[in-house]
DNA sequence: CTGTTAGCGCCTTCAT
DNA sequence: ATGAAGGCGCTAACAG
């Protein structure tokens, strides 16, 4: 049955003949029993992710790019989602699971995951860089710092400076790589000679409710003539309430958003956005997996540049 | 290890204890193997599902609330996407999978699955009504007849009655529930002795390209005053299409949708849509596989009745 | 209450 | 080229 070279044919076809008439199915599971492996691939992803998906451009495309590379190596994924809530960690729920490695996309992962996985011998790569200790490069991640610095200098070649930088935060800390893109951010205003001040990053949870309320306190206020904002829902948000409240963009308010090009393709106005090849990392990531599952040595790779988008949505500052 | 109360708490505390100094981690793989149970659920979906997930609000609220469902259960979800490009059909990739049982979404399912999965004793259940056997009851559906009726009828008290339906093909050919919606869609036109005509039904494929040169050359020959869109990805083109040439929603066009409120909430304008309770049909939808699985007797459900959630997309016809 | 054993279904190895 | 046997790690059944 499984195409052995030493197999006369005619045995072959009678062996063929009888699974056929018996409507015999190998048992899959003794199979992965037996074999130790699963061709199957944990995808951990936060509650959040999913709560979150319907405008989660970013994790979309992810997940799209996940599915495909794992599909075409002939692996399926595996749906991981943690409740920290009822008290397992997810190196817990991780090894329970039947899955030859994981992906792990979580923001919220503890500290204390890797040492874990590691001791316990489990095939992982993160989307982020954790730790900073060069030894760990099972991960693939993004040139963060380039996105925030080319997204900040386009607005400061546009004349603006009172830019605000919205940031999501996960359990009232910014991600990685939002701190690599103000890193970016902080770079383009020093270059420009404008000083940094505190008030320009703004944080909000990263869902709808929270951030068009958010921006309606912004612009009752001290408006801002420019926005960089790294997460879509809240890219959405801030489009919807400027459509609710009459703030024409680009012509009152110019907007720059963090994720998939396609994505803000579709929105209204086009949206400039910084871009990242989410296929490119999505694929180095699963090779980078399957290296690990199969103990190849590792070829860590180098991030491709983010690219920024110019579309509709950001125009020269002429107020003042 | 497994608290079975034949142990006494020291002997078990001894177990305990070796197995953290030796950093013992049971072997899933055997367990699964030996009990026969994965709990994993595989979701078989089609590559247009994932292809398509950015505008797809249906799906993304389907995916959510299976997933949280089958996690609430102790279950897992496993992504599975046949290519029947590859030849192999779904059931040879179903087959293979190591899950205790699938929940099948893809309208591209082929009319002999089901008998083989019979005969093989895979559990499964479907979201759609692919046979009118009344002993197939191995469904949860949702109640499209009435759905389109509404969203019709609606739409002819608001004095509308240059009216097109817009639907999503795969194939060529109209989805089930599509058809049970033109079905509704028929029956009210009926009510309000309007005569059905066959161009009030417009096909085409649900991406976004598509759709938006659908509307540019309807409305360039003669103009429906309503719409109803079966298909998100096509309601977002139409409203960008009708933005980006001045047609105003809902002074120059009527359009509702169907899909989730929530979503059609976070478009502009705000949308008036017919919303079915995918939370529930989902979790009805785990709930009988789970039953399958354990060989319960199975209780079918009646689907719940679509609601027609009033927003701002719609208005009173007073051209002519 | 504790320790031992058989066997799940497959695949690889070895003997014929 | 074919047939027979052992063992993967676990758990349920049984013996002590």
């Amino acid at each position: 049955m499984n195409d052995s070279s030493l197999v006369k044919p005619r045995t072959r076809q009678r062996v063929l003949d009888a699974v056929q008439s018996l409507g015999y199915i190998p048992n899959k599971t003794a199979r992965v029993f037996k074999s130790g492996r699963s061709h199957i691939l944990g995808l951990v992803i936060s509650t959040q992710h999913i709560s979150e998906l319907a405008f989660n451009a970013g994790f979309q495309s992810r997940f799209k790019a996940l599915t495909e590379k794992a599909h075409s190596e002939g692996y399926n994924i595996l749906i991981i989602t943690s409740a920290d809530a009822e008290g397992r960690s997810y190196f817990e729920v991780i090894k329970d699971q039947v899955a030859d490695g994981f992906i792990i996309l979580s923001p919220s992962v503890n500290e204390a995951l890797t040492p874990l996985l590691e001791e316990a011998g489990i095939p992982y790569v993160y989307n982020m860089k954790y730790s900073n200790r060069p030894e760990d490069c099972y991960y693939v991640s993004s040139d963060d710092v380039e996105g925030g610095y080319i997204a900040a200098k386009y607005l400061l070649d546009l004349n603006h400076t009172e830019i605000r930088f919205i940031v999501g935060i996960v359990k009232g800390n910014f991600m990685p790589f939002n701190v690599d893109r103000i890193v970016g951010f902080k770079r383009a205003l020093a270059e420009y000679g404008i000083a940094f001040r505190e008030e320009m990053i703004v944080s909000v949870p990263g869902q709808m409710e929270e951030s068009y309320t958010m921006f309606h306190h912004m612009f009752q206020t001290r408006r801002p003539t420019a926005l960089l904002i790294s997460n879509e829902t809240t890219t959405v948000a801030a489009l919807n309430y400027f459509h609710d409240h009459g703030i024409r963009v680009p012509q009152d308010v110019s907007v720059i958003g963090f994720g998939p090009s396609e994505f803000f393709r579709h929105l209204r106005p086009n949206l400039t956005n910084v871009s990242y090849d989410i296929a490119w990392s999505s694929n180095k990531q699963v090779d980078l997996l399957l290296q690990r599952i199969e103990g190849q040595p590792i070829t860590p790779e180098r991030p491709k540049k983010p690219e920024l988008i110019i579309r509709d949505s950001t125009a020269r500052n002429v107020q003042h």
